[in-house]
DNA sequence: ATGGTAGCACGGCTA
């Protein structure tokens, strides 16, 4: 089956590109995230009517997730468990079953965390948005411990705004500050890799140039500045049933695109 | 240090 993640940047806005990928990308599965809609509003039919099942889990303006699948979706839950305080959205849960198993699925919008607020000893300043990006990852780290437990084919995928290596950015100096690349973001994205989660598109393709986001602004794809940061995780079950994985670079060249392609990968099961 | 673009929704935040 195949499956993939899009940061659509706005479902109102994306109608057309969403119908023009799903058409031609055909996933089984997709995760997408910045819906920037509330349920009610979600434009359903758009992907119903292609024959896919919906859970949506949006939020007025900013932030939202949802799960589109050809598989009905079971056992869905919506939010991050470990702060009942936080009310945005952005994760959300599924399982889909096969004739060949099972598959656990996450779909993530991970804070972007910027501006980097830093204290007198260079701590996150509490209450500001690189704290709360850092203890969202916390949190996360131990929600995937105990979707590990499950002991299935997990595949964890969205928007992590985080750069994980200096060849996933064309100019990594210029982000050596960014909440979405400096050293206290990427431990804690490899601190949730080494809980033994394999980077689908790393098992897959080496070396730099592979993007997945590129500024709306001073013409960054046409020059190929860009950065990595939508990504696949998989857990060992699911890795060893990995056959491909990509990036749909050419969605950026389309029609009204968003600022993020899908990735997606296609799993023996 | 600023401005450059886009979405949501109609002001100002978020990215």
């Amino acid at each position: 089956m195949k499956i993939a993640s899009f940061n659509i940047n706005g479902i109102k806005a994306r109608g057309a590109a969403l119908e023009r990928w799903l058409d031609a990308a055909q996933p089984d599965l997709a995760v997408l995230q910045e819906i920037k809609s509330i349920d009610d509003t979600f434009p359903r039919a758009l992907i119903e009517d292609r024959g896919y099942h919906l859970e949506t889990h949006g939020q007025k303006g900013f932030n939202g997730v949802a799960i589109l699948s050809k598989l009905p979706l079971e056992d869905v839950t919506r939010g991050l468990p470990g702060d009942d305080d936080d009310l945005q959205a952005r994760w959300i849960e599924a399982t889909v079953s096969t004739p060949k198993g099972a598959l656990r699925v996450v779909g993530l919008y991970l804070p972007n965390g910027n501006p980097v607020e830093l204290d007198a000893d260079g701590q996150p300043v509490p209450g500001g948005k690189y704290a709360y990006k850092l203890a969202w990852m916390a949190r996360m780290e131990a929600r995937l411990r105990d979707l590990l437990a499950l002991e299935m084919p997990l595949a964890v995928m969205g928007d992590y705004n985080i750069i994980p290596q200096a060849e996933d950015a064309a100019r990594p100096e210029a982000w050596r500050k960014d909440a979405l690349f400096r050293l206290p973001s990427r431990q804690a994205f490899r601190r949730m890799l080494h809980l033994g989660f394999t980077d689908a598109f790393r098992a897959q393709t080496q070396g730099p140039g592979h993007y997945s986001f590129w500024d709306y602004q001073a013409g960054a794809f046409e020059r190929n500045d860009g950065i990595r940061i939508d990504h696949i995780l998989l857990n060992a079950y699911a890795a060893d049933l990995l056959q491909h994985c990509q990036i749909d670079t050419a969605e950026r060249a389309g029609e009204k695109p968003s600022d993020h392609v899908p990735i997606w990968a296609e799993l023996a099961l």
